[in-house]
DNA sequence: GATCGGCCCTGCCCGC
DNA sequence: TGCGGGCAGGGCCGAT
């Protein structure tokens, strides 16, 4: 379940073991993993071949190889299940390969693995960002995220009292804040002792800029520990795991002793997935919105 | 325009 | 043992 603290541990691989080199073939071998390359999964392999990647991008979950003359960009979404491996060319290939690079070196072959299909593939044309940046088009409507240099405190702040939804509906929405999923949104919301039901416009500023800390403190100590893992289906470029699991406070502790309060953590329905909170904690707002 | 619910997809796990 | 249902969930799309 790759959120914003995977997809930059995976970023990172791509810039060491990926950027600098030409690829000289590419397959698509799925089409579902290139629904977003509106001309299909043949086009994109061909459009692929004799190009370098120059540099490796985030925003948010989203990840980008900006190529050579940085005119296009190969972009990438892990979904929920997604991996990019760099593998030794001629080694099995894993059950659920969407996609390959090679490189003209004979290197490690780039394999995109996806076993819900969730996540995808697609070349797109590079557009100004507005900051002398530049981001994949389908990627421009996507907020900074909270560990950008560059994301703005006071306009989210904003942004997210005129809001009139639950506030935990707000932290997920990537057009105000990017890279929050639901597992850091619990977390964020757990350390804030803030119920995930609570109206964003009742919220005191003093509140969402502490809560914006909490966001940024899980994401930091989840990337400086390689990012969660819960089952096999979040790796590095290398296949290795992270630990953060170990570290979670609210998600998944379901009849957990809180570890503030030792009340028992529950878990409730919220949006067709779950919220876990401790109800000693993270009391229900008196006018909560689902 | 803002908000919200449903759906996509596959494998694992649990209960019967 | 085998089967069916529930669950995981980010982002898109349509309904309200």
């Amino acid at each position: 379940m790759p959120e914003l603290p995977e997809v930059e541990v995976v970023r990172r691989g791509l810039a060491q073991h990926v950027v600098g080199r030409a690829i000289c073939d590419a397959q698509v071998l799925h089409a579902r993993a290139a629904r977003r390359h509106i001309p299909g999964p043949d086009d994109l392999g061909r459009r692929l071949v004799g190009r370098t990647p120059v540099a490796a991008s985030r925003r948010g979950k989203y990840l980008w190889l900006p190529l050579d003359g940085r005119d296009h960009a190969l972009l990438a979404h892990l979904g929920m299940s997604g991996q990019l491996l760099v593998s030794p060319v001629g080694t099995a290939d894993p059950i659920h390969l969407r996609a390959r690079l090679r490189f003209t070196d004979g290197g490690g072959e780039l394999r995109f693995v996806d076993q819900r299909t969730f996540g995808g593939l697609a070349l797109e044309p590079l557009v100004d960002d507005g900051a002398g940046g530049a981001v994949p088009a389908s990627v421009a409507h996507i907020a900074r995220d909270a560990l950008d240099p560059d994301f703005d405190d006071a306009a989210f702040v904003r942004a997210l009292r005129r809001r009139h939804t639950g506030i935990k509906r707000a932290l997920l929405d990537q057009s105000l804040v990017s890279g929050i999923g639901n597992i850091y949104a619990d977390e964020a919301l757990w350390r804030s002792r803030m119920h995930w039901a609570t109206p964003t416009e009742e919220i005191a500023p003093v509140r969402v800029r502490g809560l914006l800390g909490h966001a940024r403190d899980v994401m930091a100590e989840a990337l400086a520990q390689g990012g969660t893992s819960f089952d096999a289906l979040y790796v590095d470029v290398n296949g290795e795991s992270g630990y953060f699991e170990r570290s979670l406070s609210a998600y998944g502790q379901e009849g957990l002793p809180c570890p503030r309060c030792g009340t028992p953590i529950r878990r409730e329905a919220f949006a067709n997935r779950s919220s876990y909170r401790c109800p000693r904690c993270q009391r229900t707002p008196r006018r909560p919105r689902p």
